[in-house]
DNA sequence: GCCGGATAGACTGTCGACAGTTTTTTCAGA
DNA sequence: TCTGAAAAAACTGTCGACAGTCTATCCGGC
């Protein structure tokens, strides 16, 4: 066993010799997963860079382990690599969000639209509840928790969708999640979320996306005009 | 050096050191690239398992270089992993296939509607000869040459919205290329190209967008229709 | 001082080997 | 012949080491 570190991904007893059916923890993934919270959470911002073996001592694992990891959050478009030169926490800057929010709205135009077609009552009343919760914990000032319920939110709708692709290309645009704080009227995004919820309800699938459209749009203007009048949080423009 | 072998990646003349300039070439991008045409070409099919010591005998490299190159596949859908037994190329099924319709009618839309406020007269002509060059490929019944035209105008269409997440994203559709051999009249096909560059001249985002949509529509109703009457080549089916 | 080439350090790319897991094969017993 | 446990084979996951590349520093000439 090697010399163990506090931030170590593998802990001492990694494996309990009980748990047979249980498969071996990759520790590519649980690397990935450490580095994307690293990353989602600010302690490191955009393009600054990911030195490999920095994190491999850190991690307690060897440096082809925390290559792989990298290589899986690349696709996720988390970070960038350059060849020969490095890995780097994505960059953002305003157009590239405008861009991801362009591509997220005609996604979720798509996946409300189809969700008419498949809803059924109970996966309905399952949204109305999380949108009903969103909106408690705007009331009560928890805009983390908010935040994480609408995303959830906007998951649960995209899976509901049925298209499985939708789903795996709603990372491309999660990458944004941590940088925008758009924080909106909670009694107003409520009140859009029914609307979407109604109308998938009432099987009416152009209003449906109408109504989500302009519920992505209106984030989309938020952060527009911040980046205009460049009230951005400068660590995390590149 | 290695023994060589007829199917290696690497060359024996793989560095003059003439050109001092070039950036070393990173075998995992060859690799990657190698893999892709295998599967995209036929070579191996949907399902099946991808060997990891089986390439790096064949490319002759080290496993670690396969492993890495599968990761990098991984993010377009190309190939699926699972944890400790391997890799296998993509399944899909039709349900996917038109899945990925879906998502590709909803982004090319996108695409024109953005190609309305930014693209130039020049842009619009280039586009315009590689219309008239797929059909001028149809006519002389050259359908591979046909295809990838038509893959480039539709991604140029992509590049020149502005909105570089579309790019990054036409490769989890891109897969699909090599399947469907949709093989539609040439004619036609021009025609509905010429309309959606005229809409696009003529900054009319509404109708560009149904006419690309449309378009899109077209080749997915037929493999919608081939896929229930099951006329799918069989290996391509899961 | 400062400009450009040599040099050293840091880091990435690639490699072969070992460890652990899954799959196949073997073989004793019914 | 069939069943199922045990052994063997095949393969993936992880590791440490070496080689090549990039970057920063040093130093001599101007």
């Amino acid at each position: 066993m090697r010399r163990g570190g506090s931030a170590s991904v593998r802990s001492a007893s990694s494996r309990s010799p009980a748990a047979r059916s249980t498969r071996r923890v990759v520790t590519r993934h649980q690397v990935r997963d450490a580095l994307e919270r690293l990353i989602l959470d600010g302690t490191h911002k955009p393009g600054t860079r990911l030195v490999q073996e920095q994190f491999a001592r850190r991690f307690n694992v060897a440096r082809s382990v925390v290559r792989e990891a990298l290589l899986e959050l690349q696709s996720s478009g988390l970070v960038e690599s350059v060849d020969n030169r490095g890995v780097y926490v994505g960059r953002l800057d305003a157009a590239r969000l405008i861009e991801a929010f362009e591509v997220r709205e005609a996604l979720e135009a798509l996946a409300v639209r189809l969700c008419c077609e498949r809803t059924t009552r109970e996966e309905l009343r399952g949204l109305e509840a999380m949108a009903e919760r969103i909106r408690d914990l705007g009331r009560q000032r928890r805009p983390t928790e908010m935040a994480s319920t609408d995303r959830a939110f906007h998951d649960e709708l995209l899976r509901l969708s049925g298209n499985r692709m939708l789903v795996s290309l709603s990372s491309s645009w999660r990458v944004f999640g941590k940088v925008i704080r758009v924080g909106r009227d909670p009694e107003q995004v409520f009140r859009e979320h029914m609307g979407i919820l109604r109308a998938i309800g009432a099987n009416q699938p152009e209003r449906a996306e109408r109504l989500a459209r302009a519920h992505i749009r209106v984030a989309r203007e938020i952060v527009a005009r911040r980046a205009r009048s460049g009230r951005f949080v400068p660590e995390w423009v590149s």
